[in-house]
DNA sequence: TAATTTAGCTAACGAACGTTAGGTAAGTTA
DNA sequence: TAACTTACCTAACGTTCGTTAGCTAAATTA
């Protein structure tokens, strides 16, 4: 990330392994390459984490606080379909945020030791929760058609998710406009009325 | 993947380095892990294949290959809505028949060493290409609405690709009620006209 | 049947892995 | 100033990594 000479010791640690974790993948990334992209040796790192796993878990845990921070702004007064694009923005615009860690979040969990690894699962699928709470608000409401859930939510997720794994200038695309195309989409379709 | 019985031992080295592949990652695997799950020695496998790359080269490739023949079956004289329905499908179709082998063509392809990578990098980008016309011929027949393809083309294959990472009774939705799903989610939207 | 190939084995190579032990020199606190 | 803490170092630990060398016994071919 940018800025690493105003970030203590322990915040460059955790920039540089959001950024190797996020190009290499957690396993092909070694404490060494780690130690080599903060200028400091390898068994130094040991003084400010207490693991390899320990910084992952920082990483994604601190990703779902995020995540879920964002729901809690969406305006419970609101109809369903504009819930949703609040709920779709602000799912973006935390993943544009944290370009490097959400990448980690999405893709490198899986190396979560237990119990680290079944929390965060849980937490995961609260989320989902909420945005399925959402879709089934519009559709209790007659404003959106009757359609399989199992698909539909999957799919939203995967369309919101996106955006990290694009080489730079797509991902410069402005999180109001990605997702304000994104809900559209998913409202209104590509078809003309 | 099942009727292991029915492989030669090239086949069975294939089938358990694409199950592996997807469930720890390419890197996360030693060439111990794919023996053990063979039933020979780590070294033995070096009489089926030359190196652990070149395992992943195989799937990676062999998968490219059927997604681009999916994509001559489609009915050139059919309208885009069409057209882009069965590529959707077809698209579907494959990574179901394939739901190891996808993933790892999705999720570990970086891992290929150059120049397969970026021969890798080349032909993915001509697929995306053809469902951009397909998109793009749309829009010039009046018949879809103008939209920014910078978002749009990724969300649609992010929207196709979630398939293989959800757990299993998930995936086992037909590929046809899958694709149909997505698709009239992308021509028609959510909510009602 | 003799010669060759195939498919596996044991053993081991050098390199890289995550991590720990133990020390030093500078900065901080009592 | 003396005691302690912090942030780093060098050195090395035991393990695992991908891969190779060299062998054997069975299957195949001449």
């Amino acid at each position: 990330m940018a800025l690493t000479q105003t970030l203590d010791r322990k915040g460059q640690i955790q920039a540089a392994a959001q950024n190797l974790f996020r190009e290499r993948g957690f396993a092909a990334t070694s404490m060494r390459d780690l130690a080599k992209a903060v200028g400091i040796e390898p068994a130094s790192l040991y003084s400010h984490i207490t693991s390899k796993e320990s910084i992952l878990r920082e990483i994604c845990f601190h990703m779902a606080d995020q995540f879920f921070e964002q729901l809690d702004q969406i305006d419970g007064q609101a109809n369903p379909a504009e819930q949703l694009k609040q709920a779709i923005i602000g799912h973006i615009s935390v993943i544009r945020k944290n370009y490097d860690a959400s990448a980690v979040f999405l893709h490198e969990w899986r190396f979560l030791e237990e119990p680290n690894l079944g929390r965060f699962k849980s937490l995961r699928r609260d989320y989902e929760q909420r945005f399925r709470a959402i879709l089934e608000a519009g559709q209790a409401a007659g404003q959106f058609r009757q359609m399989n859930m199992k698909i539909v939510l999957p799919t939203l997720f995967s369309s919101m998710n996106w955006a990290y794994e694009h080489v730079k200038p797509a991902t410069l695309l402005p999180p109001e406009e990605v997702g304000e195309t994104i809900w559209r989409l998913f409202v209104q379709g590509l078809e003309h009325k």
